[in-house]
DNA sequence: ATAATAAAAGACTAAAATGTCTTTTATTAT
DNA sequence: ATAATAAAAGACATTTTAGTCTTTTATTAT
């Protein structure tokens, strides 16, 4: 596995899309069409959109011409609310060696390197915008296809 | 999770105990004392370091003053060939956002600042040296416990 | 109002990760 | 040689993650 959890890695990528195919037209974009568009299997990626539907990180309605989009607040999330929602703050606060107590005073031997490391995750999930690659995904300088 | 899996955070606890445990004398260490020593399961442990020793990454015998230890050249390994060993290469060379063809021309969103942090958990584990911290543990500034 | 549409909800299955237990094999001290 | 010791091997059990399928609810065009 990787950094994140498959689930994570769709709902990223899902909300991406969503967030390039709906942004500025008020459109909505069906489960279907975004499965296809990041290569995710359609009823486990519809879980995964109903928990972000609830949790407010994606905008959704039923019925004809319905289905899944972002308002104007949502584009400005970081995507750390992505991650949180999906995997918790592990990633953010966890130990990488798997201790509970990190601390200064009584450190697992890859402390400081960690500590680095962990910093870099968590200044990149706070400080990218979901609505940010929006132009790019556009226009196809960006994949979120596998 | 974390970064590893918990097999490998045992993996890495293990091997760093039993190096410092081992080094210069040509004692061993038994599964039970390592076991506790890093507050493990004993029966899962003795699982992930019959795997390290299959591979070669930890020595061992059996019998009356049997158990672990790390011979020389061992303990001049790399962190990264634990990791590998485990969890695989995917931490090295895997894609943050589950795609398969990660590259310059057809990147994902984040592929930059992911490249960088996949850099800096390479070097780490790279430059990382099993027996690098054994003084360290041995005087009780570094923790291997929970 | 009604039928068509599309997400929400919930029950279910499959696979992988994590953890336990029992038996076997190798080593060594006696 | 024998008995004690300690890891190796392998069969299980549990939990978590991943994925599927069916039914219900909300929306909208007619
Ligand atoms: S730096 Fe070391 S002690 Fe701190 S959380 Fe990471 S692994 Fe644990
Ligand atoms: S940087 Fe982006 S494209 Fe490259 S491996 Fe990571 S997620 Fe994939």
């Amino acid at each position: 596995m990787g950094i994140f959890s498959k689930t994570c890695e769709y709902a990223i990528r899902s909300v991406f899309f969503i967030a390039h195919r709906t942004a500025g037209q008020s459109g909505r974009v069906g489960i279907k069409e975004i499965a296809l568009g990041i290569d995710s299997p359609e009823p486990f990626l519809a879980k995964i959109l109903q928990d972000l539907s609830r949790r407010g990180i994606v905008q959704s309605t039923k019925g004809p011409n319905g289905g899944f989009y972002l308002d104007s607040a949502s584009l400005e999330r970081p995507l750390s609310d992505i991650v949180a929602a999906v995997d918790g703050n592990d990633i953010f606060y966890g130990c990488g060696l798997g201790l509970k107590q990190c601390s200064e005073i009584n450190p697992c031997p890859l402390h400081n390197e960690f500590k680095d490391i962990r910093n870099k995750i968590h200044l990149m999930l706070h400080e990218t915008k979901i609505g940010e690659f929006n132009a790019e995904l556009m226009n196809g300088m960006l994949s979120l296809k596998k």
